[in-house]
DNA sequence: GGATTGTTGAGACGCTGTCTCATTCGTGAT
DNA sequence: ATCACGAATGAGACAGCGTCTCAACAATCC
């Protein structure tokens, strides 16, 4: 029964060992329905039963940020989010501030105003980041209070 | 002798009081060159043989965040850092990150990407936040260690 | 000057992310 | 299938961040 996730791909073809804490994170990753946060698989592991120590879900995810299967946010909060990316390709997010479902942006004029700005300032911009934060339209229909993750609220 | 910075006059027209840490931290804040961290604050303080707490220091910059006179980065390397706001209309920021210099940018365009994006995607999108990285024009041109702050992330 | 109330200092606290190091286990070769 | 190698893990220590509490203090208004 082999349920290969996308994560599970990615790793393999970078030449990564495919573990059992690694299979276990990406079935855990591709289950979170928005963003997430380390805290969250950890408990979400634990909740399942599933032996993976914290500094392995740390260290999956810097692997994963690195092969850009996943991708950290910068939460308002203060908080670091990671979410899941499916294409390679240069993207942004749009982030629920209430479900913590997220969607990807892409505008090809972002190119245009971070070439500008660089000419202007005289930097070189090595890299860029755009989010961001709102309400999603289930959210919006539904003025209701946040959806999921109801085992973060308790004590 | 009073020193009035920018800072305590956004205090004070804001209505908070103008305690004698408030003054000292809006001159560390005056005389820091680029983005800096509450840590390094509190270093800058010890330094100069002024005594302010911890606490005293992230609260102060708490509140001078929600007055819009400072403004939080999330650095790529996952500090929170911040910097000086001079106007109080929106903007972004361009981080060099081998000296820790900031400029501001604000480009009308960016706005219309907003605009589409929550167009496109249903979201009510409350808040957007953009940020450039890369090397300021000085530090192109002396090719040569960082300037300051030896501890900022180096090449 | 005195009362009021926002602010502070000090330290405890919980959380995040990193690190170490002995042990385990994928993996490719045999 | 077995083996050996090196990558990956677990467990816990560790350092740093940001928050909180609460008694003591002091800026402001009268």
């Amino acid at each position: 029964m082999e349920t290969s996730t996308p994560i599970v791909t990615a790793l393999d073809r970078a030449g990564y060992r495919l573990t059992a804490p690694r299979r276990s994170l990406a079935l855990l990753i591709a289950d979170q329905p928005g963003h997430f946060t380390a805290a969250e698989l950890v408990a979400d592991a634990r909740a399942r039963r599933l032996r993976i120590a914290r500094a392995t879900v740390f260290r999956t995810l810097d692997v994963l940020e690195g092969l850009g299967a996943v991708e950290r946010l910068d939460l308002p909060s203060g908080e670091h989010g990671y979410v899941v990316c499916e294409g390679a390709h240069h993207h942004h997010h749009v982030v629920c501030s209430r479900c913590g479902r997220t969607d990807e942006i892409d505008d090809p004029r972002l190119r245009l105003i971070v070439r500008d700005a660089a000419r202007r300032t005289g930097y070189r911009v090595d890299e860029h980041r755009l989010e961001l934060f709102g309400v999603c339209p289930a959210c919006l229909a539904s003025q209701t209070r946040p959806s999921r993750r109801q085992h973060l609220t308790q004590p």
